[in-house]
DNA sequence: TTATAAACCAACCGATCGTTCGGTTGGTTT
DNA sequence: AAACCAACCGAACGATCGGTTGGTTTATAA
């Protein structure tokens, strides 16, 4: 189990550096110290390994929102759509490898092709916006948030704080020096023109 | 000239299908009729004929912007602002292939031991910048625009209508659908939150 | 008409690509 | 101890990679 795990963990940083065709198995058997065949042996080939990763990341990230959510106490839907917002930031850069492979461009054009990684895809990107969907919904119910297009809104929010991920791992950005801005920019964007100042509402 | 030229729109193709690694010279060289030793001909090499494309991409991406700029007649910063919006995502529907290029991540990575190629690119985000940048601070002059953080409101804006262009390349959003969403979305982030209603002023 | 250079070509190069294969371990199960 | 197993190995496969070569066509100008 150890090499296979190290094969995992070696293509996951080869894949997300080199892209799918820039990455080379004989490197990989490199950097593991295994034999060609031996990766050939855990991976039926090339396409199988990339699947397995690509279902590890979205395994990965969708239980981290989950237990986020679980244990995070918002008072009201903007505080969620914030925390979202946040924490998709921080995981970013907690799992950078993982996010530099979402953001190229050979998952999504793997996708078109093939049915399982459409689906690891669209799993990972309908749990996203659902969140920051539902949190607008509710902030329309408690007076936390204005009266926008829920869907919408929750694409264009997604869109922006993916955007600030990728330009950070690409080093245009330092997502860290525009994290205020954007929280504000979140509020303004969604919340209600004029709160009570303190948004507390039921 | 004539098989240069088909060399270079070829290449753009393949480049922003397929990826650098991905791209063959000689898939190109069956694409265009010319043999393999022709292309090498024209261009010294695969990453200088990618430069070249990725330098057309720039000339044509400020000039129309320039363009764009001249002509139109803005009453005020934040008409500038959704201006160049607007315009951005019409440019990327427009030249569908040059943009996903630069969605791509190989153009960052050789960037980063290329000072050619991130010279283009820094010149491209540079300018798409400096316009957002100075349609805030015009609006903030005119009354327009909210007392935001005009550098990084600028780069929150970009990423946003960034993102959804790419997202729309990648088949995940439907940009024209969340078009009237997006100007209300940037309305919000940096307009005045009370203006007169019409928001010409001076 | 001839000289010159640019444009173009097919053939070829060594290297590397993803993948396969026959075979060797060391530990369970029969 | 015989049979079986998954894990692992390294050599070898045909195909394709980016790039080079030497020679032929084409256009230009004297």
């Amino acid at each position: 189990m150890s090499k296979k795990n190290a094969i995992l963990l070696a293509a996951t940083e080869l894949f997300s550096q080199k892209g799918y065709d820039g990455a080379s198995m004989a490197e990989l058997s490199r950097m593991t110290g295994a034999a060609g065949g031996t990766i050939f042996h855990h991976f039926k080939n090339k396409e199988d390994l990339f699947l397995n990763i690509l279902g590890g990341i979205k395994e990965t990230i969708l239980s981290a929102f989950d237990q986020y959510l679980k244990d995070a106490n918002f008072r009201n839907g903007l505080e969620l759509v914030e925390g979202a917002v946040s924490f998709y930031l921080q995981l970013a850069g907690r799992m950078q490898a993982q996010f530099l492979l979402l953001h190229r461009h050979f998952p999504y054009k793997m996708a078109e092709a093939n049915p399982v990684c459409r689906d690891y895809l669209e799993s990972i990107y309908d749990c996203l916006l659902d969140i920051f969907e539902k949190g607008i919904l509710r902030g329309q119910k408690d007076g936390s948030v204005d009266g926008v297009p829920a869907r919408q809104s929750a694409m264009i929010l997604f869109s922006m704080v993916d955007g600030i991920a990728r330009f950070n791992t690409y080093q245009l950005y330092d997502a860290g020096a525009l994290y205020s801005a954007l929280m504000a920019a979140c509020r303004k964007m969604i919340g209600l023109k004029r709160p009570t100042d303190d948004d507390a509402v039921t």
